[in-house]
DNA sequence: GACCCGTGGCA
DNA sequence: TTGCCAAGGGT
């Protein structure tokens, strides 16, 4: 039998039983197509079955506000991929009639869609034969043909591509692209494959060579930035606060949060009072300050280690802009945000 | 090509 | 505790 074959009859025997494999409609799988990257099915299962309910059709997801689609992705990270969604969605309704593309090359146009999700929605819902390479596809296939060359280079990223084109199933590409990534996230797990059960046991070249647990390789480490940040949580005598939408490029774009301090290095409360970005802010000299968090949270995102403090200041009189605590909810925020937010109002 | 973008689970 | 990594894509 050769890879399809048996890749395949695994896949029917093993495949678990997921919401977006009872359709074919080409929304929900684009829908959950961009909520998976890099993000494990049991993360995102939820935000699947809640974003089908709130928006059944492109057309209600096209007229919803961006804060309405924000706050439904709160918690699941990688906001561009809900910012792009939302674009999206406006330009299908708005410039296509309504009706999602029908074709890679098309599908391939859409903002947050690149050559994985186009080739994904491409085979399940149009079968067409193109084939997906993401994170399970590049273990399988590196441990199948014992390659070494890394991953995420420009060779790796072309080379794995031709193969799984050259291996994909031209008369069901749909089956057979969920079947290998099925497999890697299954079988071929990154930390211990049980390969005792392998239906590749006895083809596979990294177990031959035994080099099953360092392939796949992947090259370059990510820089860590380190960054410190002061929250300066506003509250008034009829519990408002005050929240900023993050408006420029980098983390977070668009969500909200407190009036942030950043600064170069961990400070106390004798330099935060010192400092005019409090007063500007608070807009009078500061008296009822206290620290939320004696130690500081730790908060870390793939690029950037962020030092933080919340700093609650009582106003003693009204908030300019501020809003209702009551309302808090409605306002999309990062999860360090949030869960400052549940543990103290 | 290099860098950026979140969060959570796991060993 | 730390590093890895997850149904990637944009700039």
């Amino acid at each position: 039998m050769d890879f399809s074959k048996i890749l395949t009859k695994w896949y029917l025997q093993n495949k678990r039983d997921l919401p977006w494999r009872n359709t074919v409609n080409p929304y929900y799988i684009w829908l959950s197509e961009i909520i998976l990257q890099q993000t494990r099915v049991n993360q995102g299962l939820a935000y699947y079955e809640k974003f089908i309910v709130t928006f059944p059709t492109v057309f209600d997801l096209a007229k919803a506000n961006e804060n309405t689609i924000l706050n439904l992705w709160q918690g699941l990270g990688y906001y561009s991929r809900a910012r792009n969604l939302h674009f999206s969605a406006k330009y299908i309704v708005n410039e296509q009639d309504g009706k999602f593309p029908t074709t890679y090359k098309d599908i391939l146009k859409l903002k947050g869609v690149g050559d994985y999700t186009a080739s994904a929605i491409a085979s399940i819902c149009y079968n067409e034969p193109h084939a997906v390479v993401d994170g399970n596809v590049y273990r399988v296939l590196a441990r199948y043909y014992g390659i070494d060359i890394p991953t995420n280079s420009t060779e790796g990223i072309k080379l794995f591509k031709k193969l799984a084109q050259e291996l994909i199933d031209l008369k069901d590409p749909a089956t057979f692209n969920q079947a290998i990534m099925e497999f890697g996230a299954i079988q071929c797990k990154p930390k211990n494959p049980d390969c005792t059960i392998c239906p590749f046991q006895n083809s596979c070249k990294a177990k031959e060579e035994k080099r099953v647990e360092i392939l796949p390789i992947k090259d370059k480490k990510i820089k860590v930035t380190k960054r410190f940040f002061n929250y300066i949580v506003l509250i008034s005598p009829t519990d408002r606060t005050l929240l900023n939408q993050r408006k420029q490029k980098g983390i977070w774009m668009n969500l909200y949060q407190f009036p942030l301090i950043e600064t170069s290095k961990e400070i106390d409360i004798s330099e935060l009072i010192k400092m005019d970005e409090l007063h500007e802010i608070t807009n009078t000299s500061n008296n009822d300050i206290s620290l939320f968090n004696k130690k500081p949270i730790i908060h870390k995102l793939s690029h950037q280690h962020l030092t933080v403090k919340f700093w609650v200041i009582n106003s003693g009189k009204e908030i300019e802009n501020s809003i209702p605590i009551s309302e808090f909810d409605k306002y999309p925020v990062p999860i360090l945000i949030h869960n400052f937010a549940e543990a103290y109002f």
